[in-house]
RNA sequence: GUCCCGUUCGUCUAGCGGCCUAGGACACCGCCCUUUCACGGCGGCGACACGGGUUCGAUUCCCGUACGGGACGCCA
């Protein structure tokens, strides 16, 4: 049997890390066991759904490097399928016409509007199989239907009996028929709703192994219904623990922000292999506790049975800009940034480079050595792509600022610095080659000969060429920016006034 | 309210009865390296929610409690 996996988010905003680790979880299965991953939008909620939304998830997966196989599904182009068989439930007797005028619910206060609902029925002992339409003789149902009257489908959950599966995260889960209602299918606009259109989807496209949210889980009991109503083969299920906020909440746009949408690394200068690594780690762990993984990597070593159960806390700092996200993706971002080849960082550079207005042609060019040499040098200390454009400017461009704490600390702090520092650009001037090594040596007999030390000389200088305290060795520097760029920043009068 | 699920360092996690004085990673702290900041190296801080069982032996198995999460819609 050849394993088929889908990812099938609905199209209502930017994608969710969360989605985004499910599909990625989808996306390993399947190319672990040389199956299919297939995508299909669940757009059947047409007043939420947005193309936009759909332009996201796929540039997101494919930022994630999730390539996905055959034909993109959209739900909403199979809802008379959907619909069709709902009435044939009807016909077969599993489901039936439920009457009962549409209630109308707004929108915001649902999920207190169930929990009271519940707590109502419990009080009063209503149990789910009492809706007056469920045993409506067939020919009064057909008779009410072809007058016109509005209905919904509702599936007929037997009174008696137990739904199970065996999980393959969380195990065997069993539920009794009397703790499902029986739920619509269809609505009163002949509308096919959630349930049905997954469960068919699925079975249409020969889904062998149902990965998605824990959220889901007690949805599944419904959905065994349903294949079962449907003579359909009921594929395998595997829950993913949820990724929660610091506080335990779900994580949720509306509270959490765009620390939640995958789109907000890759504009905030995320590596995608960085973020994919960062992602597969949560909630999954490969057997030799090896933590920087490969695409081919995480291929090799990924099971459904490493899964845990216990949800995952997203740990990010709101108030906090160095933290803006989780501690442990920023660091594993700076790793891959500093380790990856440089060859396949540079393009990514030149983007980041290009969307600062700091890009010049050349680099691809004739400096293509210089700019290799350049990205390698000052990649060791950077966390995010951003910081390529950010603290990296002064490398790119004669246009930086300087920093006010290091030009206090470096240069105003000593007043002799400013003239030490013309002394040393003329003695650059006349070193011959010009290199790391004689900058070095020449620096140093400046020292001796002034008498001061070399450190006082570095920093100074490291302020003046940088407008920072903190950065790759001086004398690298040096080479890296030449001559003539050295000399001209060391005499600059700009940090001085 | 009902049902389901979970609970190991601050966070991500290893652990599937003795190898555990509980291992790794991130974060934090210290030392070394060093012209700065990083990197790197070394070290430190730091957890089995609680209570009962079962067992010669429980982080691991069972039960209960607490806490947390999820689901319960003519949303997906």
């Amino acid at each position: 049997m050849t394993v088929r996996v889908r990812f099938a988010p609905s199209p209502t905003g930017y994608l969710h890390i969360g989605a985004a680790r499910s599909a990625l979880f989808n996306w390993l299965y399947a190319r672990k066991t040389g199956g299919k991953f297939l995508l299909r939008i669940e757009d059947t909620d047409l007043q939420r759904s947005t193309d936009e939304s759909t332009r996201s998830i796929i540039e997101g997966l494919e930022w994630l490097g999730l390539d996905y196989d055959e034909e993109l599904v959209f739900q909403s182009a199979n809802a008379p399928e959907h619909r069709a068989a709902a009435q044939r439930l009807v016909d077969e007797g599993t489901a039936y016409r439920d009457f009962t005028p549409k209630e109308e619910r707004d929108d915001k206060s649902v999920k207190e509007g169930i929990a009271k609902r519940a707590r109502a029925q419990a009080a009063e002992g209503v149990d789910h199989r009492s809706n007056p339409y469920r045993d409506l003789p067939k020919k009064e149902s057909d008779a009410r239907a072809a007058a016109g009257e509005p209905f919904a489908i509702r599936l007929k959950v037997p009174v008696e009996g137990q739904t199970r599966f065996e999980d393959i995260v969380y195990g065997p889960q069993e539920r009794n028929y009397s703790e499902i209602e029986d739920l619509v299918l269809l609505r009163s606009d002949g509308h096919p709703l959630y349930n049905l259109s997954v469960v068919i989807d699925d079975i249409e496209m020969e889904i062998t192994h149902v990965i998605r949210g824990q959220d889901h889980l007690t949805n599944t009991h419904k959905q065994i219904l349903l294949y079962e109503a449907l003579g359909a083969e009921v594929p395998r299920f595997a829950h993913l623990p949820l990724i929660l906020a610091p506080n335990k909440n779900k994580l949720s746009k509306r509270k959490h922000g765009e620390v939640v949408s995958l789109t907000t690394y890759r504009d905030r200068g995320f590596v995608p292999a960085a973020f994919r690594n960062f992602l597969a780690l949560l909630g999954w762990s490969p057997p030799e506790g090896k933590e920087i993984l490969s695409k081919e990597e995480l291929v090799e070593y990924f099971s459904l049975e490493g899964i845990g159960r216990a949800n995952a806390i997203f740990n990010f700092q709101e108030n906090d800009p160095r933290r803006w996200t989780d501690d442990k993706a920023l660091w594993m971002n700076a790793e891959y940034i500093r380790t990856m080849p440089v060859q396949e960082l540079l393009p990514m550079v030149k983007a980041e480079l290009r969307a600062n207005k700091l890009w010049r042609e050349e680099y691809e060019d004739d400096d293509r050595e210089w700019f290799t040499k350049t990205v390698d040098m000052i990649r060791q200390r950077f966390f995010t792509l951003k910081d390529f454009s950010a603290q990296g400017r002064a490398y790119f461009s004669d246009d930086f600022d300087f920093e006010e704490a290091a030009v206090n600390k470096n240069l105003r702090n000593e007043p002799r610095l400013r003239e030490l520092l013309n002394g040393l650009a003329d003695k650059l001037e006349t070193v011959e080659p010009f290199n790391a090594e004689t900058s070095e040596a020449a620096l140093r007999a400046f020292a001796d000969e002034t008498g001061v030390t070399a450190g006082l000389l570095i920093n100074g200088a490291r302020t003046m060429l940088t407008g920072t305290a903190v950065g790759p060795s001086m004398f690298e520097i040096f080479d890296i920016l030449g001559r003539e760029t050295s000399v001209e920043r060391l005499r600059s009068g700009i940090p001085w006034s």
